[in-house]
DNA sequence: GGCCAGGATTTAA
DNA sequence: TTAAATCATGGC
């Protein structure tokens, strides 16, 4: 077993699961399990740190995962001298915030599965996905099972598929596994430029603009992007009292001014106004 | 029982 | 080019 110990002044693990860019973890003991892959870990807090726990092979990769060579602060401080009120609030509420670096096709199926959805529910089917076509495995003595690969997915039918609660993102996600099966691999649109990388995912039927925002800042790390979902249109009218009603200008708007940390921006304004929603109705 | 969820596609104007 | 209708499904 390998241990990481690293502060959790900018490493909060409760916020960064919660934030919307990954649907694969469960409370687990006094923290979470967190799943990636076909690998695991268990993360906790304690007096200060966040403590990683996994096996002696995946330590490099959760390392990367959970981007722990990025220096946050300065992410955190260019926040500040922007003077937004609303994004330096949100940056004091989700200080611990990190975006992690996920796999790029667990992520195109993920936020496939996210349109038009709500978090919840999108955690359930993914874990019928994975628990239907993946490996069992076991850690710390609890059953868990890894994310489909090509080969895992070989006899997948699109009946099957409509029986985890997909809706009419089945037929969505069946056309993506035959595309995988005749050969198409997105880990090499790396090589590509952001906007580049865009284009070609946008051709991926079920992918519009903000699902493929959402892969390119969870799964390829480009952080010269902003998605724009219900909550983010939200704070684009409210709070920045924008006036477009695309949500690709607004997306583009947002990436103007903010650059290669608009990504990171987004995340904190995603959590602030999802929670402060959840205060208000108490 | 209508509205909403980390929207996209299809069809109409 | 933009606007509206349609798409399953569970929670509230």
């Amino acid at each position: 077993m390998q241990k990481i110990v690293f502060s959790s002044e900018f490493f909060n693990i409760k916020d960064t699961l919660e934030c919307g860019q990954i649907f694969r973890f469960t409370s687990f003991n006094a923290g979470f399990l967190v799943m990636s892959e076909e690998k695991v870990a268990y993360c906790y807090e304690e007096n200060s740190f966040t403590n990683i726990i996994c096996e002696d092979s995946d330590r490099d990769y959760f390392y990367n995962f959970f981007d722990l060579d990025k220096d946050y602060s300065s992410i955190y401080s260019r926040v500040q001298q922007t003077n937004i009120d609303i994004l330096v609030n949100a940056s004091k509420m989700g200080k611990g915030i990190r975006i992690l670096k996920q796999n790029a096709l667990e992520m195109l199926f993920s936020f496939i599965v996210s349109q038009n959805n709500n978090i919840p529910r999108i955690k359930n089917s993914i874990e019928k996905f994975c628990a239907l076509y993946g490996e069992k495995k076991c850690f710390l003595d609890r059953e868990y099972f890894s994310f489909p690969t090509k080969e895992n997915l070989k006899n997948c039918t699109e009946q099957d598929l409509k029986g985890i609660g997909l809706g009419y993102r089945a037929e969505y996600i069946y056309n993506l596994i035959k595309l995988i099966e005749n050969g198409l691999k997105i880990e090499d649109f790396n090589s590509l430029s952001t906007i580049k990388l865009k284009e070609e995912l946008l051709k991926i039927k079920g992918v519009g603009p903000k699902v493929a925002d959402c892969v390119l800042l969870f799964g390829f790390n480009r952080s010269d992007t902003f998605p724009v979902d219900t909550w983010i249109e939200k704070v684009y009218k409210e709070d920045f009292l924008g006036k477009e009603k695309d949500r690709e200008k607004q997306s583009k708007w947002f990436v103007n001014q903010f650059k290669f940390d608009a990504g990171y921006f987004q995340q904190y304004l995603f959590h602030y106004k999802r929670k402060k929603e959840e205060k208000d109705k108490n």
